[in-house]
DNA sequence: AACATTGATACCCATCTTGTATCAATTGAT
DNA sequence: ATCAATTGATACAAGATGGGTATCAATGTT
């Protein structure tokens, strides 16, 4: 197969139907060149190039490989450039899940953000729980998790991106919806409406210790799976809720958040889970640039 | 810049995934794979794989140069097929002129020629007046001319690819249109129409030169360009016309074609002309196609 | 613990590539 | 007509490159 040196050869020389200029400008002397040429045609084993002793032009075979030559060139300096910015992680691919909950609190921003900084990476998001995100991660399937703690896998490390307080969630009908505030003791003797033990493991055990804490018995017990779910039980009036202030984002007309009194340090918190080592550079990029954007963000809140 | 030989490992190895077999693959042994990978990594400034030792696997930029790098080993591959069909004559591209005339008489039966023994050889077609057509070949615009003879161009060669015997043209109102025959001295004392000295050389000459062997004359005479456009003028009763029998397909209801008597021995003649030296081999491959047709055409009709 | 398999390295040799010097052929100027 | 200049091709020596064999260190496997 013939080289790509000898394609570079045959383009400029294609150009300037002139040998010693075209191996001027390829910064060689004439002879190589000469026979770069030669070695091309007897490889393709055809005449590219009609020479009668005092000018030089392109063969029919010749033009057309000239044009398809040029081509391939492109395409070698673009699979360079191209694969110098994926190492760099400038561009890229990389695939990010998250929890339902955080497409309302989290994630609207970090897509802003990697668009701005990183437009040239291509984002896919998949919507997992947060068990299906551990399974993913420990097969590498993702890049980056965003999901409830606790994370334990090996070569994996967490960032907490997101704190929040937890909120109380009653009908609109009920008579506590006229509070300001809701104190977990008010929640005796009502119903429940909570996160399941298997799909929801986080906010279960959260829930459910809060309320042993307290030495707070709800008369019943309603499991449902997502954030959004439970709202439209409490707005149903099925019962009365805990849910993460973000929960307001989706929250429907008939169901009231309120803040929660007897719930003080205790916090609802997101994390970003990634492999600690990767093959994928703009995994490594987003990382950094979340992070940085975190710390911005923290000093911020600090200063104000 | 990297090797297509360097591609072509690292797309092997991409796909096995480990130096051995990829060597074996190869037909070469491991050593030099090494190597190359080497060197294809510290040209790019990136690391490819993700070698720890006991497995090997691809980093994202080396994902994503494997796949851009197989795209440019087929396009190579294509490049060397594409440019040997070129200069084989089996591909390409030529470009043929023709007088209006042939269209409707020789050049149906030549592209059904080369669609059918050449589909692969593009074609362009140009209606040209005979003076353009040899303006064009002179200057090499053209590859194949169909034209009127003579063709006094030097390292030109020709052949007649049509001959045909002349007709009378006349009004279908005309008295001589109930005739069988005309004899051309009964084109005395009428308008002669036909084509002008300079635009159409070969007719005008012949005509006039018919005429005056015979020493009819006609009462006057008017010059028109092109076949379609005399008879046009004889369907409208301008005047009578000697036109070749290829005229038939493009005459008009009002025209009447009758053979002509008196000017047996002079036939119109249709030619074939192109370069001796080319740098186009399709144009060869049509060249000799058509002759062959001729020759096997020449046979039948000596045989039947 | 012995063994097999992995990719990397050292070294040798054949081949290829490059540059300098030169040639034969052709053109343009005088 | 003749001479100088320019064209692409060729010869040859020096260096670079590519491939093969033998081998190594590291890591699983039995």
């Amino acid at each position: 197969m013939f080289t790509l040196v000898q394609l570079r050869c045959f383009v400029t020389l294609a150009e300037e139907l002139n040998f010693r200029r075209a191996a001027r400008r390829l910064n060689m002397s004439q002879p190589p060149l000469s026979r770069h040429i030669q070695a091309l045609e007897h490889e393709i084993g055809a005449a590219l190039l009609a020479r009668n002793r005092r000018s030089v032009q392109l063969t029919a075979a010749g033009a057309s490989f000239a044009r398809l030559s040029q081509r391939i060139l492109d395409q070698a300096v673009d699979a360079y450039r191209q694969t110098r910015q994926i190492a760099s992680g400038d561009a890229g691919e990389i695939t990010i899940s998250f929890t339902a909950l955080s497409s309302y609190a989290f994630v609207p921003s970090l897509i802003a953000l990697l668009r701005k900084h990183y437009p040239a990476i291509a984002l896919t998001l998949r919507e997992m729980t947060t068990p299906q995100q551990l399974a993913a991660l420990a097969s590498r399937q993702v890049d980056i998790c965003l999901l409830r703690p606790p994370v334990a896998l090996p070569n994996i490390r967490t960032t907490r991106v997101l704190r929040e307080r937890l909120l109380a969630a009653v009908p609109a009908k009920h008579r506590l919806a006229k509070r300001r505030h809701i104190n977990i003791d008010e929640f005796g003797g009502n119903v429940l409406v909570t996160y399941p033990p298997v799909e929801g493991p986080y906010f279960h055990g959260m829930v459910t210790g809060l309320f042993q804490a307290a030495g707070v018995y709800p008369s019943a017990i309603q499991y449902i799976t997502q954030t959004h779910a439970i709202l439209g039980c409490v707005a149903a009036g099925v019962g009365m809720a805990v849910v993460p202030e973000s929960a307001k984002a989706c929250a429907p007309a008939g169901a009231v958040l309120r803040p929660l009194v007897g719930a003080e340090g205790v916090h609802v918190d997101l994390v970003m889970a990634s492999p600690i080592e990767t093959t994928n550079p703009a995994s490594a990029s987003v990382l950094a640039l979340v992070e940085k954007h975190l710390a911005g963000r923290a000093r911020g809140a600090q200063a104000s």
